[in-house]
RNA sequence: CGGGGCGUAGCGCAGCCCGGUAGCGCGCCUGCUUUGGGAGCAGGAUGUCGGAGGUUCAAAUCCUCUCGCCCCGACCA
């Protein structure tokens, strides 16, 4: 492609709506443009990115047995009343009325119209298992999008749902496509790693999300350092842990800290380590309050709290509420005399003489202690992972790392099939259940996570298998001999199978250096008549810097041994 | 939804506090010169100052309402 004959409108300052690099350089390079909050345009070199993820996906869904189709973006309100999801997915999902006034919605993810189709289509366990995989528009109507690409409303997602008639086929569908999913991502050439996750809003037993690796990232997942094991932070388990402080008990003695609320006020008046206190934090869950008792340095995980207490989610207590049951300021409540349900992380249960609030103001307790001051109802897992903490399988001590997910498999189980009634004929002849998987890409977001991985101060570096163009010609000279050799490299690029973008542009060599610095093509290839005196033309490889001057005879080659296989 | 911020030329911004009819850099157009890391000179075009209402002789500037966007939080793939 002639750059005179695409629009690439990159920009030589940062736009100010970006703060990500992914976001900055996707702008600054001419791939995206914004439409509305959340809701972007591919730009042709944008959608060239885009094109090559979905061909990677198709490529290794298809190989791993999928049958592609495609479903439609709106879909009807009563399949969604029949899983009941068009109460509970709230505000994120767009609703809309037809001319009839029939409620629709914008598909945020197709599991009842699969289930529907299956359900009317599908009769015996001899045609499956199948899984049906398609490449679409989504749209969630996102509290706040953001980062671009990264967090869009409208946004390009690869969704595959799989049907098996037991749990062991649905394991084996689950498995095909954890694997077809290391393949992508290894083939976008991204570092990432497969986390166990929670399942959240879209339901099931067992999930994994794979993270790109990256600082920018907004989930925190967490992995052992000598082992496999690897989880999403909510989802990370603690074991109890045999630690126990030693020295006799002393004798509980209140102490007056004015106007010290925090562990850190608290614990820096004190003079002690923030591990030496037991911090109580009051949480409300349907109508019930308990008391949690956390080490003062560890952080709780409200998602554990949940499932522990069998509800779908907690809130702390407000401030009037904390003063009503502790008699006591925010700042001060602890379990000493505090009536109602006390729940402690397995890390309390090791600790001797530690600091509580007294549920008094300005006042907290020294030399507090398990069962001689107050007791507990239960011990159990209820704080977030920190590094060194360690791994619950044993493999190691555990790192914490920033990751953008970009996809994530589910177990789903029964869910859908049981609510929708999409059953199947066994052996005998009798109904069951199908047994589903949900799998999702986030398309867009494959392609902004490269970013945040490949990139310098100059722009961005594609990796080879998902860049728009792999070489970039720049012809730098004016002359007829220039503009030849360059037409000649041009075809000869194009007839070997390298995607060429050929800057036939008037412009300076710098503007053109500059520009495929920012654009990112693996490849450049530098024309003009100072080289071409020499006989040799001038090959750039972006991510090393490493410049070769080559004859033009000798171009392919050198370019076959930089690029990689395939 | 809570907190903070921003809307002025295609992009990045100044002007606003202290009202007097809009400016800078880049980009864009024309010409000449230049031409291997974002050229120089000369000339030129471009604005409902986000929108509506109000105050005033006069509003980008002050007041009210409204819309959009960005950031932090809660929420979520």
């Amino acid at each position: 492609m002639k750059t005179s004959q695409l629009l690439i409108p990159t920009l030589r300052e940062d736009p100010g709506e970006a703060e990500t690099v992914s976001h900055r350089l996707m702008l600054r390079a001419g791939l995206i443009r914004k439409v509305a909050a959340g809701i972007y345009t591919y730009l042709p070199l944008g959608l060239r990115v885009i094109r090559k993820v979905e061909q990677i996906v198709r490529e290794e869904m298809n190989r791993a047995g999928a049958q592609e189709l495609l479903m439609p973006v709106a879909s009807p309100a009563e399949l969604w009343k029949e899983t009941g999801r068009w109460d509970y997915y709230g505000k994120e999902l767009l609703r809309f009325k037809d001319r009839h006034e029939r409620d629709f919605c914008l598909g945020p993810t197709h599991e009842e119209v699969i289930t529907d189709l299956f359900r009317r289509e599908v009769k015996s366990y001899r045609q499956l298992p199948m899984n049906f995989y398609q490449i679409q528009t989504k749209f969630r109507d996102e509290i706040r999008p953001r980062f671009g690409l990264m967090r869009g409303r409208e946004f390009i997602m690869k969704d595959a749902y799989s049907f098996d008639c037991d749990e062991a086929g649905a394991k084996v569908s689950y498995q095909k496509m954890y694997d077809a999913y290391t393949r992508i991502f290894t083939r976008c050439g991204l570092t990432f790693r497969a986390v166990e996750a929670d399942t959240g809003l879209i339901g099931g037993d067992v999930s994994h999300e794979f993270m790109v690796l990256a600082d920018t990232g907004e989930a925190t997942v967490v992995y052992a350092d000598k082992g496999t094991y690897a989880a999403n932070l909510e989802r990370a388990e603690l074991r109890p842990s045999s630690d126990t402080d030693a020295g006799p008990l002393r004798p509980l003695a209140p102490v007056a800290t004015p106007q010290r609320r925090t562990v850190e006020e608290v614990t820096a008046f004190l003079k002690i380590a923030p591990r030496q206190l037991v911090k109580t934090l009051l949480y409300t869950a349907d109508k019930d309050t308990v008391a949690i008792l956390l080490r003062g340095d560890h952080d709780v995980n409200e998602v554990k709290l949940a499932r522990l207490l069998g509800v779908n989610e907690v809130q702390l207590a407000t401030p009037e509420k904390v003063q009503e049951l502790t008699g006591a300021p925010l700042g001060f409540a602890g379990p000493v005399g505090l009536k109602g349900r006390i729940l402690a992380d397995h890390a309390v249960k090791g600790m001797k003489n530690f600091v509580v609030g007294a549920n008094k103001a300005d006042t907290h307790y020294v030399d507090a202690n398990l069962d001689r001051d107050f007791s507990v109802e239960r011990f159990a897992d209820l704080r977030n992972a920190q590094a060194g903490d360690p791994s619950p399988r044993g493999d190691g001590a555990l790192v914490v790392a920033k990751g953008i997910e970009v996809g994530q498999v589910f177990l789903l189980g029964t869910k859908y099939s049981q609510k929708m009634t999409a059953t199947i004929l066994d052996d005998q002849g009798k109904d069951r259940l199908a047994i589903m998987g949900c799998y999702g890409i986030g398309i867009g977001r494959t392609a902004a996570a490269a970013i945040e991985q490949n990139h310098d101060e100059k722009g961005i570096i594609w990796p080879f298998p998902i860049a728009p163009f792999h070489v970039h010609l720049l012809p730098v000279s004016h002359s007829e001999k220039t503009a030849e050799a360059a037409a000649n490299i041009y075809s000869t690029l194009l007839a070997a199978g390298f995607e060429t973008l050929w800057d036939d542009r008037d412009e300076r060599a710098g503007v053109k250096f500059n520009d495929a610095d920012l654009i990112g093509a693996p490849f450049q290839v530098v024309v003009g008549d100072k080289g071409l005196a020499d006989g040799v033309v001038e090959v750039k490889h972006r991510k090393t810097g490493e410049k070769a001057r080559v004859r033009p005879a000798d171009l392919l080659a050198h370019l076959r041994t930089l690029a990689p296989a395939g």
